[in-house]
DNA sequence: TAGTGGTCTAGACCACTCC
DNA sequence: GAGTGGTCTAGACCACTAC
């Protein structure tokens, strides 16, 4: 007895410093204020910089500063509700909600695609599809108030739509656009979604404005004819600055918080 | 000329360690195997400790690596496809799908929560909700093929539900049940979702045998009755094993496949 | 050219798990 | 107690931005 049950938690420095750092942020900030550098931050703290690196990592990655190099560290906006479910069981392009085609190609598909590619749905037939046989690409990309929050590649296998191969246009945005026409002539018999964690591949990461490895929230959409699956969308949000929103209600949005953490 | 242009692209080496170990492992390593400690690993390629690491992590929070302190690093299964969307608007508890009540209390809501239940429902009226009316939560937790997958906290202000001060169940899962089964009663209007990415708590982190910080998909449910907003809930789930799945096409479900990144 | 964040090193010690 | 991953340090240099 006399010995105060004490730090039997000792919580990791960076721990405690996001908090810190966080509190401060808070009360202490304007949303787009630059933070002192890294250097004079730790030194202020008492830490190394990799020990506060650290910190700022969690708060950039919970949306919550937004760095980048050669400028400085600021605090990042709140994030920006993006819908996602809301215009149900359309084809990509059929509502232009902020997507703009940037181009098309024609290649054989990632084994990861072609196993999605490859399952049918519950009603249709479900015709395997083989890994050589060529899907059309394209590209597109997300902008939402001036900053790009998602980068889109679709996979259309070459024989699900029949007027893919006459079309002749040339690389760039109208061969995009002449594609995704031709999609929608199609009748879409259903469509599935799922989210998970990723980072962003370079060619992504460039088209993000961000460096490649950063955090994204990867969307992955298939769509179904009575065919089987028609195309498969692999779409990647920047994680930092975005918040996916599924509005089933219709109507009603989330706007501003933030919970997450 | 003469001079080939080289390394114009230095890509970084903890970039370039990762993809030669993502190759490897797809090729070497089954499922679960252990991986050389992350010192040997270091040394064999050549390569700083810390440097080694950054690698491990990209992976980690890809889902192809799993770390545990004191145990070694493994290699992680495929992510599992976790259902969030199917049953459609329907309150929480209705359709036992691998949830489980945990604890009920009493508290106020914090500040981001509170901006939640004060948005009114579209249709509805809106009445405001102010920071010092106590709500009650209730804590939940999600288990997918014996793995803990989520921790949830529901809220529902206390005057939300007639039937809620009347319970007396003694702190634990049977109180926690009983203010679902109150929950039930009311006619629900519609509902609302999103998903970002968040750090974990230190509590969330423990009920997902997680360490603090750890990388989470934050799923946040609003939940309409014509009288407004009469319940949040905010459910993590460990983003480096879940896949969060929306089945809008009913009897489909994406089973196997790693497509991010 | 100066200042920023990004990468990398070579150590050290700690917390945890398992035997 | 041995071995693992987690934290932390004090440096160094590089890539990028802006002036």
């Amino acid at each position: 007895m006399g010995t105060t049950q004490l730090e039997t938690v000792p919580e990791p420095k960076y721990w405690h410093l996001k908090t810190v750092l966080s509190e401060a942020l808070d009360q202490d900030f304007a949303v787009g204020e630059v933070l002192p550098n890294e250097r004079e931050l730790a030194a202020r703290f008492g830490v190394a910089r990799a020990t506060l690196r650290q910190a700022l990592e969690q708060l950039e990655l919970e949306g919550r500063l937004q760095r980048r190099r050669g400028v400085g560290t600021t605090v990042a906006p709140p994030r920006v509700g993006v819908a996602v479910g809301s215009t149900r069981h359309s084809w990509p392009g059929e509502s232009a909600d902020g997507w703009e085609a940037v181009d098309a190609a024609e290649t054989l598909a990632p084994a990861a695609v072609v196993k999605l590619l490859g399952a049918g749905n519950g009603a249709g037939s479900g015709t395997g599809f083989a890994a050589d046989q060529p899907v059309h690409t394209v590209r597109r990309t997300r902008v939402t108030q001036g900053q790009p929050v998602a980068a889109e590649l679709l996979y259309v296998p070459a024989d699900s739509v029949p007027g893919l191969s006459a079309i002749d246009a040339p690389a760039g945005p109208a061969r995009a656009r002449a594609v995704l026409r031709e999609l929608e002539r199609l009748v879409l018999d259903g469509q599935d979604r799922s989210v998970e964690l990723g980072s962003a591949r370079a060619d992504d990461a460039k088209q993000l404005d961000r460096l490649p490895g950063a955090p994204v929230l990867v969307v992955t959409t298939r769509y179904f004819t009575a065919a089987g699956t028609a195309a498969v969308s692999v779409a990647t949000y920047r994680a930092d600055t975005c918040r996916l929103t599924f509005g089933d209600s219709g109507d009603v949005e989330i706007t501003e918080t933030r919970v997450a953490s």
